[in-house]
DNA sequence: AAAACTATCCGCCAGA
DNA sequence: CGTCTGGCGGATAGTT
């Protein structure tokens, strides 16, 4: 996946085309190659309501791209552009990865890219993606959705954490977390899958469990169990496991552990504790039980982690 | 390293 | 009737 063509049209937003471009058109020497970003569009279409495309690509050349860039389309109350979306459709027709940032998801959509397939779009318009596009599990609390060569983000910042998401699979964690430092941006915000971050927004119509989940992750030091949460939520460990389907995509226990290796993560990145407290202070127990998910998830035991990601800190 | 032990998940059914 | 909920038990993943 080497090369990202980044879609312009009409009304598309500044910080999104501007996220893109710093990951993917930046080369900072983090590996020996990195990507051949091209803008492709329409010749003098406006940015931002500020600035013009110069000079880019046409769209028709989106489909010889590794990596397809959807940006938000401004005005989700009318269809997408055709030729944006045709062009999107052929990219992934071609084997193309598409990725989309915020309302982006609108012209996958409409590409019939997201049918049976889970996605996320800014909150504020999740519940518009998924009653014009019923086939589509629209989850409107994660920051990113990761379905494989499908990829959609959240509003605005969400973008950045999913180009980041994406450069740790093409690069690794070590050039991933050393462009996050050089971009002075949290290194890792997990997004789709079993990974859920309950949004900041989301009400607690959209999320009956947004409650729930604050309430677990401010005591996550404590051995919680899956009774614990059921206990909290009012309801049996049964209902719970369905509602967390529902709501993330996951099992109660898997949110669960997920929410403690991002804390190892963070305690591995910024303090100096032994990986012996770390497992304490995720609730994780034991080191060796931390060691083994932490392996399993991240990639590399505790201690690499935290040495590479020591050593990404000495580049910037 | 394996076996006993525990927690969790999920399909199914029944009741509201 | 469709939807939501709780409980049961086999299967399985995780822990000691």
């Amino acid at each position: 996946m080497r090369s990202v063509a980044l879609a312009v049209h009409e009304q598309v937003t500044l910080l999104e085309v501007a996220t893109a471009y710093e990951v993917f058109g930046v080369d900072r020497g983090l590996t020996p190659e990195w990507y051949d970003f091209a803008v492709c569009g329409a010749e003098g279409t406006p940015v931002g309501g500020w600035f013009q495309a110069r000079k880019p690509r046409g769209l028709d050349t989106l489909a010889a791209a590794d990596t397809v860039v959807v940006p938000a389309c401004g005005d989700v109350t009318r269809d997408p552009p055709t030729d944006l979306v045709e062009a999107v459709r052929a990219a992934y027709d071609g084997g193309a990865r598409v990725v989309s940032i915020c309302t982006g998801a609108f012209v996958l959509a409409a590409a019939g890219l997201l049918d049976g397939r889970r996605a996320t779009t800014h909150w504020l318009y999740a519940e518009r993606l998924a009653e014009r596009h019923p086939n589509v599990h629209v989850d409107p609390g994660v920051l990113y959705v990761d379905e494989g060569r499908i990829l959609t983000s959240a509003g605005k910042a969400a973008g950045m954490d999913l180009c980041l998401h994406i450069v740790r699979l093409d690069h690794g964690m070590a050039v991933a977390n050393a462009l996050a430092r050089r971009l002075v941006v949290p290194p890792h915000r997990s997004g789709g899958q079993a990974q859920f971050i309950p949004a900041p927004m989301a009400s607690a119509r959209e999320n009956p469990l947004a409650d729930v989940l604050t309430w677990a992750i401010a005591r996550l030091d404590q051995p919680l169990a899956v009774e614990d949460l059921a206990r909290e939520a009012k309801m049996s460990s049964r209902n719970l496991a369905r509602h967390f389907n529902a709501v993330a995509g996951t099992t109660p226990s898997q949110w669960l552990l997920t929410q403690r290796l991002h804390r190892a993560q963070e305690l591995l990145e910024t303090t100096d504790d032994s990986v012996e407290l770390v497992a304490a202070r995720t609730g994780m127990g034991t080191a060796a039980t931390l060691r083994r998910h932490f392996s399993r998830a991240v990639g590399v035991p505790p201690d690499t982690y935290r040495r590479t990601f020591r050593l990404g800190q000495g580049v910037s």
